[in-house]
DNA sequence: TCGATATATAAACATATATATATACGTTTA
DNA sequence: TAAACGTATATATATATGTTTATATATCGA
């Protein structure tokens, strides 16, 4: 058994926590939750979950200025939890992919069991 | 595409107010994905999914000092997303429930195919 | 072209937050 | 009991972030 406090026994320590994830996954990672861990935003993605929509109609339903909620899907845009697609004058926006409905909905299985 | 005036579209805005959550649902999940967006507690996370471990095994583990990674951990702990067990003058932590680890697959699925 | 509409961007402000440092608390052991 | 050990907490501070306000860009209709 290795002393907790020797050298080898924290180059262990520090091999197992480098396994299999590189830096750059858990930067994107964190990243990408912290997207997702502001109120606005969360309730942005929710309302995308039903379906495409636009910029104006997401301020409307969540009685938000059109500043903030472009502001945000820009944010998530970059981070492409969303994608936008544009029609005249208006930009439409959708899930970019099945993860992000699914991280909604194992998040909220998981927050509806502490209320 | 449906016009924004049109009494479809209407109703379609309306059936997704109706499916709004309550906004404490909303806000417990905003704090949950805040709590998961952050360097240094993805990766306390990332290796609790290898089993349990004590706080200063971590802070060896991940170069952190041992206030922070105490810190984090309370975090944690308050949101339900990790839960300790004492013994004698060493804390235990483990995460709290499966969802948690869907979560981080989920978000690691994502993030991987960005890379 | 002019005005109206829809979206995007920028600067400023107030608030929130992660970390470092120091210290306190509780348990085990000499 | 005292010292050692593992963990928790408090405070300070520098940085990050969300919202507001104002303005810019782009498209459509008159």
């Amino acid at each position: 058994m290795l002393s907790s406090t020797s050298k080898e026994y924290q180059g262990v320590l520090k091999k197992i926590a480098s396994l299999r994830k590189s830096p750059q996954v858990f930067s994107l990672l964190a990243e990408t939750f912290q997207a997702l861990g502001d109120y606005s935003r969360v309730q942005i993605l929710w309302v995308l979950t039903k379906g495409e929509l636009m910029v104006g109609d997401i301020a409307v339903m969540l009685s938000l200025s059109q500043p903030v909620v472009s502001h945000h899907l820009r944010m998530l845009r970059n981070l492409k939890l969303v994608r936008a697609r544009r029609q005249g004058r208006s930009a439409y926006y959708s899930l970019d992919d099945i993860h992000i409905e699914r991280l909604l909905n194992e998040g909220i299985k998981h927050v509806e069991e502490l209320i």
